[in-house]
DNA sequence: TCTGGGGTCCTAGGACCC
DNA sequence: TCTGGGGTCCTAGGACCC
């Protein structure tokens, strides 16, 4: 049996951990930039906020509801993310972190009644760390999401938990999902199934094997023989990232190669520290712009430079020549550029890997890197930082940015006594 | 005025080989 | 009129996830 762990509305609930104030009040968490809604307690999804809604056009539905608005603060949310997840990889030998707020556990040789497993898992995450989870537990992976759903949908019934153990509760679970609701089939796909008339994950499964396999690939045959009970989808082994990616909308357009520059050497040097934290080095660097595609007055224009490197690196200095000169390649002058991101990939480990007959990897630039590393590791981000990179924090607009309760010291909680 | 960010996997088609 | 056959590797783009 699987289990999956799914933290509810995991940003929102982050914010109400240090303010309790905000419980049954409806709570809403923005995007980088204060930008779009990415969060929503269920009392805000009451309210009729979709996700991805833009900001700035629901603000008058904030301001009605009395809905208490935050600034995305990842840093929080990291750190939750992992005390919750250190809880429940105690619950099973084999766990999966899928994202930052869900977790496959592999169950076997469970003795216990897998219902009262599942609530007592999910009330010592709630008690330890004050999030809520629920938790759904089936033959199989997908079935397990399924689950998951039901134990969501319906939390006062079940506590939190369901358990599909047997073949009637998976028909009944699979006819009342909708297929639009079954992981990994997304717009497209569902689009597709509806003209066919296929609308719940039951009907999906009834599908001829042949029809699935023409029109959604082995992905989509995999995922019908595991809803059908068929274990296909397995535990996937925590890897190392085949990509590192570091991109930003920007506050205002910019118009400048100089603006444009520092804000690139920024990302690079993000991008390499996260290269260098799983101790790979890079073969290939991806620098993108695009103009602001919302001015539909203004000329358009997005590039991208891909960058095979001469040989392997994780150096910043390294790594952000690179990127400037892949910069240079793609500005051009005149536009408004609202969006440009630096992406790494084509890895190899740091300590395997090609050498090339011509380029020698610079051991000295490793050591300085591995120090400015320890530096900024010690003493708070961005403190050693190259001159090319911006010479401020660049400020996105974060007007409603939550405190770094627990991994800030200025900033940890006050309990004042009466 | 304002519209996010970071990933993975699969396939079709091009370029190449003999 | 007619234009082979069988491979591999790489990449861009699509579809999906959170």
């Amino acid at each position: 049996m699987y289990a999956l762990i799914d933290c509810n509305n995991f940003y929102a609930s982050c914010e109400r951990v240090f303010n309790p104030a905000l419980n049954g009040k409806p709570v809403v968490v923005l995007s980088n930039n204060d930008g779009c809604v990415i969060a929503r307690s269920n009392e805000a999804k009451v309210c009729g906020i979709p996700m991805g809604a833009p900001a700035f056009e629901y603000k008058q539905v904030f301001e009605q509801n009395n809905i208490y608005v935050f600034s995305a603060n990842f840093t929080l949310y990291a750190d939750l993310s992992n005390r919750v997840m250190t809880i429940i990889s105690e619950y099973s030998p084999e766990h999966e972190i899928y994202s930052i707020d869900e977790c496959f556990l592999k169950l076997t040789g469970l003795f216990e009644d897998l219902t009262t497993y599942g609530l007592k898992l999910r009330n010592q995450v709630l008690k330890s760390t004050g999030i809520p989870v629920s938790v759904g537990i089936a033959p199989t992976k997908s079935l397990a999401k399924v689950a998951n759903r039901i134990a969501k949908k319906f939390t006062e019934k079940t506590g939190g938990c369901y358990v599909i153990d047997t073949e009637e509760k998976r028909i009944k679970a699979l006819k009342w999902t909708k297929v639009d609701d079954v992981w990994g089939i997304g717009r497209r796909n569902a689009q597709k199934l509806k003209s066919i008339d296929v609308n719940t994950a039951y009907d999906f499964c009834q599908l001829n094997k042949s029809w699935v396999l023409k029109n959604m690939t082995i992905v989509g045959e995999r995922l019908q023989d595991d809803l059908n009970g068929k274990p296909t989808l397995d535990m996937e082994p925590l890897e190392p990232r085949q990509s590192i990616a570091t991109t930003r909308t920007f506050e205002t357009d910019y118009h400048t190669f100089e603006e444009l520059r520092e804000r690139i050497v920024t990302f690079t040097v993000s991008c390499a520290e996260k290269l260098r934290h799983q101790h790979s080095l890079c073969n290939t660097l991806t620098v993108f712009v695009e103009s602001n595609r919302f001015k539909e007055d203004e000329d358009q224009y997005t590039n991208q430079a891909v960058i095979n490197l001469p040989y392997p690196t994780s150096s910043s200095i390294e790594l952000a020549e690179f990127a400037l000169q892949g910069l240079r390649s793609v500005f051009k002058k005149g536009i408004g550029y609202k969006r440009a991101g630096v992406i790494l990939m084509n890895f190899v480990s740091e300590n395997e890997y090609q050498q090339s007959l011509f380029y020698k990897r610079n051991e000295k630039q490793a050591h300085l890197m591995e120090t400015i590393d320890k530096i900024n590791s010690k003493l708070g981000q961005q403190k050693v930082r190259l001159a090319s990179q911006d010479q401020k924090i660049h400020k996105m607009r974060q007007e409603r940015l939550s405190p770094n309760y627990t991994t800030n010291l200025n900033d940890i909680i006050e309990i004042k006594a009466e």
